[in-house]
DNA sequence: AAATTTAAAAATATCTACATTTTTATGTTT
DNA sequence: AAACATAAAAATGTAGATATTTTTAAATTT
C-alpha cells in the first residue's frame, strides 16, 4: 500500500485509517457516505475504495446496501489479536536469531539504545509519541532479522489490527515510571537473549512481553 | 470478504481473482481498465475497488496514474511465501494439538478418511479438482483446532498468495501415483502425531509437508 | 544520417456529478 | 397495535469530464 501515490483513494485511506485508530471515529459508528464526503472533501468513488480496503483489514465492517461502520472493539477480538500476534512475533524472533547477521545485531542494539534514552525527554505530550515511535522501531528492527517479507507483512497486518487496543495501554504505560521501568527490563532481557543467540529464550521472552498488556487492556475495555 | 453480497465490486473481485489464479490473466499482464470493463461488463468504479483489494492481497500491483498489472511470479517470492506459510502452519498445528477438543479430532479424522478415499475416482479431470478440494478441507480441519480466527485469517491470506504457485505443483502431483502415495503417507503420519497429542512432532511434520513442493515448483518456474 | 529533443496526439487512469436502486423512517389504514 | 403504503435518506452504479501518461511524429542537434 505504499507507492508514491496521491490518488484520492489513497488519501482517503490514510485519513480514514488514522481517524479510526485515534478514535475520531468510534467503534460502531456509522460511516455515512455523505458525511465522509464533506468531511474529507473526497468523492464517493474513491471513498468507497478506501472503505473497502479497511474492511479487508478488519478496521471497518460493511453490510451490502447498508453501508459501512467502524469495527467494534471486543474483549474476544483483543485477546485473539494479542495471542496471535504474540505467537507470530515469537516465531519471527526465533527465526531472526537463527538468520540475523551482524548488521542486524547492530541495528537492534542501536534502536535499543535510542529507546532507553527516551526518559531524558521532559515534555509529557512528546513523551508518548516519541517513546511509541522508538518502541515500534526497536521491535521492527528485531523482526527484520527473520528476512521474510511475507512474515513481516503478516506481522504488520496484525499490528494494525491491534493498534486501537494498544493505544489504550500506551497511555497507562508511558506515564507510569514503574511500568516504563518494567518494560525497560524486558527489553534488556530480550536483547541479551538475542545477542546470546538463544532463540528459544528470546522467543519465550517476546511472547511474554507482547502478552503482558492483555490484562490491563482487558480492564480498560471492561470499564467502558 | 464473505457476506451475502452481489455488489458489482464483489463480483468483479471474485471473477478477477479467479482469472488471475487460474492464469487467464498472466503474471505481468497489464490490466487495462477499458478491457476489463468490457470483459466483465462492470463499470470502472467497482472495477477499481476490486483491483485495489487485490493489490492489498499482492495478486495485483498498482502504480499511480499508470494502472494495474498482474503481480509477477518469482522464485524469491515463491520461496518466501512457502517458508512463511510452512512456519505459520507449523505454529498453528502446534496450537491445534494443545487446544483441539474431541470434536476437532473427529473432524480431522473424517476429512482424512474422505481424502484417502479419493483414489476411487476414475475421471482424470474430476480427480484434480476433487483431490484438491478434499486436501484443502483436510488441512483446514486441522488448522481450525488452533481456535484463533486471526491466525486462520493470516493462514488464508498466505494461502491465496501461494495459490498460483501451488497450481503448478498440483498438476504434477495429482497425476502421479507415486507422488500421491507419498502425500498419503505424510498425511497419515500427521494424523498419527495429532492423535498422539505430540505437538512438536506434528508441527515438524507439517513444516516438512508444506515445504516438500518447493523444489518441484522451483524447477517448474525455471522452465518457463 | 543517426541520435536526441520537442511538440502534438492518442490512449488511459482517475475523478466528479448525476441517476438508480435499496433501505429506513414516517404516517396511514385496518 | 399490526400491516401496509408513502416519503425521505442513503448506498451503489453509470456516464461523461478531466488530468496524466504514453505514443507518435516532427524538428533539432551531433
Amino acid at each position: 500500500m505504499s507507492e508514491e501515490k496521491t490518488s484520492q483513494a489513497a488519501i482517503a485511506y490514510d485519513l480514514l485509517k488514522a481517524d479510526i485508530i485515534n478514535g475520531a471515529h468510534r467503534p460502531g459508528d456509522k460511516l455515512l457516505m455523505s458525511h465522509l464526503k464533506t468531511q474529507y472533501d473526497i468523492g464517493a468513488g474513491p471513498m468507497r475504495e478506501a472503505l473497502s480496503q479497511l474492511v479487508s483489514e478488519r478496521l471497518v465492517t460493511a453490510i451490502s446496501q447498508r453501508g459501512f461502520r467502524v469495527a467494534q472493539m471486543t474483549q474476544e477480538e483483543m485477546e485473539d489479536i494479542y495471542d496471535a500476534r504474540a505467537h507470530l512475533e515469537a516465531l519471527i524472533v526465533r527465526l531472526a536469531v537463527e538468520r540475523g547477521d551482524e548488521q542486524w545485531e547492530a541495528e537492534v542494539i542501536g534502536k535499543a539504545h535510542t529507546l532507553a534514552r527516551v526518559d531524558e525527554i521532559n515534555s509529557a505530550e512528546d513523551m508518548l509519541n516519541i517513546w511509541d515511535m522508538r518502541h515500534k522501531a526497536f521491535h521492527l528492527a528485531i523482526a527484520k532479522g527473520c528476512s521474510s517479507p511475507k512474515l513481516l507483512e503478516m506481522r504488520a497486518a496484525l499490528f494494525d489490527q491491534a493498534e486501537r487496543y494498544r493505544q489504550l495501554w500506551l497511555k497507562q504505560t508511558v506515564f507510569s515510571q514503574s511500568a516504563l521501568a518494567a518494560k525497560r527490563e524486558e527489553h534488556q532481557a530480550l536483547v541479551d537473549a538475542l545477542l546470546d543467540k538463544n532463540a528459544e529464550r528470546a522467543s519465550a521472552l517476546m511472547y511474554a512481553h507482547l502478552m503482558s498488556p492483555v490484562s490491563i487492556i482487558s480492564e480498560l475495555i471492561a470499564e467502558n
